[in-house]
Formats: C-alpha cells, structure tokens, sequence
DNA sequence: CGTCTAATTGAAATACTGTTGCAATTAGAT
DNA sequence: ATCTAATTGCAACAGTATTTCAATTAGACG
C-alpha cells in the first residue's frame, strides 16, 4: 500500500472514522491518480461488483476534505494532498474546447503568494493555479 | 455608458451580432460587478420587469466568452475583460465555508508564467489564481 | 468469537446547473 | 414600413449535488 493510503487511514483512526471500503476505495483511486478527478470520474472508474453509490463518493470526498487528505480544486476536481498539514499547491493547464486538465508541477518550487493585506484576515489551505486556453489537438 | 460596455458593444456590431437588451442588460452588470457573476447571480440581480430566461444568460455569457469580453473562471463565475485582445488575468480569494470570492491584484502586477515546456503546445487565454481557505467571519 | 450500537451506506426524492430543439419574437437592413 | 435572419423564450431533458431515512456494517466490548 502507497504512503498516502497508509497515511490517509491513520489520519481517519485517529479522528475516530472508521476504515470501510468505500472510503479505501476512493483513497485507492485518488493515489493513483495524476489528474485531479470529479465525483463521476471515480464512479466510472470502480468495476461492477466494487460499485459506489453516487451520494457515497460525495460524502467520502467531503470527509476527506474536511480532514485535508484531499483538496477540492477548480470544475469540480479532487487531488490528493501529500502532506496533510501543509498548504495545498495545485497548478493545471485547462483546454476551454475539450475539457483536458493537466497538472503541472513548477520548476523551483511554488512561488505563489498572498497580498499581506488579505493574509491578515484569511486562513489559507489550498491555492490553485489555472491556465485556460487552447491545446495543440483543439487548436487544428 | 462605461467604456467597458461601449467597446463591448462596438466588438460585437463589428462582428455582426445584434445589440439586444439581454445583452446590454448582462453587459452593464458584469461592467459593474467586482466579483465573478455566475448564471445564477446574474438572474437573481435583475428585476421582475427586466428578467431574462435563464437559457439566454447561458447563451449570452457563452458569446462574450468566444469574443472575450468576459472570461470564465473557476466555480462557474464569468468576469469582465478589460483588453479583450490581452491575456486574461484573475485572482481570487474564495472561502471554503461561506463561499465568498473576492479579486484582488498583486502589488506589482502579475508574475505568474508558465513552464516552457507547456507553453509549446498550449495558447493561453487566461489565466486564474484561487487562493482557497477560511474567512475571518466564519473562523470565528 | 459473537453481540451490540453508533457510524456509515444506499435508495428515493428533491433541488440546482446546464443543454438542446423548436416556435415566437425582434434588430436592423432595405 | 416591410422583410428576414438572428435571437429569445419555452419545454423538455441531462447532469450534478444535497437531504432524509431505513438498512447495513465496522469495530468496541464482553
């Protein structure tokens, strides 16, 4: 099992949830995957027999976020958050024809910052980066 | 008039579109607006007399988008476009709790780029910076 | 290991968001 | 003033998200 699953269940013991399949399952998908995914996404992804109720992956989803294991971040999408207790970084590439998101990590880290006069008065845990246009497929 | 709304208009006779009262009415309170409209916020802001069908807001605000007067950012929100033939260029501050999004600028304007090695096969049309956290209001 | 209970899930109903086809209306050209 | 293509509104529909409540289950405890 990947850190983050093993890291993700420790974090839900220890708030007192309990360990049950659904919620290993999304834990499983969400690790594996690069882009982030929206509810349907997930639903899709599960075979038959491992089938998820739609309202369930809602409400694994929001736990997760309430506990930082995930962020939500723009048209609906989840990531995983690798480190819990640390601000989420999120940067995507988003073609305005097909929909196709892409994350894409910096170079030299994260350069994002807050004015200070908002960071007086807001408690930061996640910030996004979206780049919309058109890509090289669509553009033909 | 503001000029927001008249090079508006001129871009969209210049294209061959017809200057209707939907259009102005959607265009005037966008012009005005300092947050991101969605559909919705649009219908709501309209009196009994001047109100619109929800399905020619969709259709206006989808014809702005391919002239670029306004842009499409995060969470379904639709901003106005200051230079239409410039890049797009939108921060925000959202709280998770409440929902409020504010914009706000960067001191020495906008220093965010993109890695050079998506810049190859993407055209970028705008760009959006969400910050995502909690507002003093709702810490409390 | 079996029992018990609170937490969790699934089903049904509902609300919100966005899209499509078609008939009625209207801007603006003549 | 008339005419026509563009635009709007209506109706139906599809997708997305939320709430309530009964059925199920994880895991605590004996």
């Amino acid at each position: 099992m990947k850190a983050f699953v093993k890291q993700a269940i420790q974090i839900l013991e220890q708030n007192g949830y309990k360990i049950t399949n659904p919620r290993k399952q999304v834990l499983e998908l969400i690790q594996k995957a690069s882009s982030p995914l929206s509810p349907y996404d997930l639903q899709k992804m599960l075979s038959k027999e491992e089938a998820l109720n739609p309202v369930t992956i809602y409400r694994v989803l929001e736990l997760f976020v309430k506990l930082h294991l995930v962020h939500k971040v723009a048209r609906g999408g989840f990531v995983k958050c690798s480190i819990p207790t640390e601000e989420g970084c999120h940067h995507f590439v988003v073609c305005n024809s097909c929909g196709t998101t892409k994350e894409f990590a910096e170079d030299q880290g994260c350069h994002f910052h807050l004015p200070t006069n908002i960071a007086k008065d807001f408690t930061v845990t996640s910030h996004t980066y979206e780049i919309a246009g058109i890509c090289k497929k669509c553009k033909k």
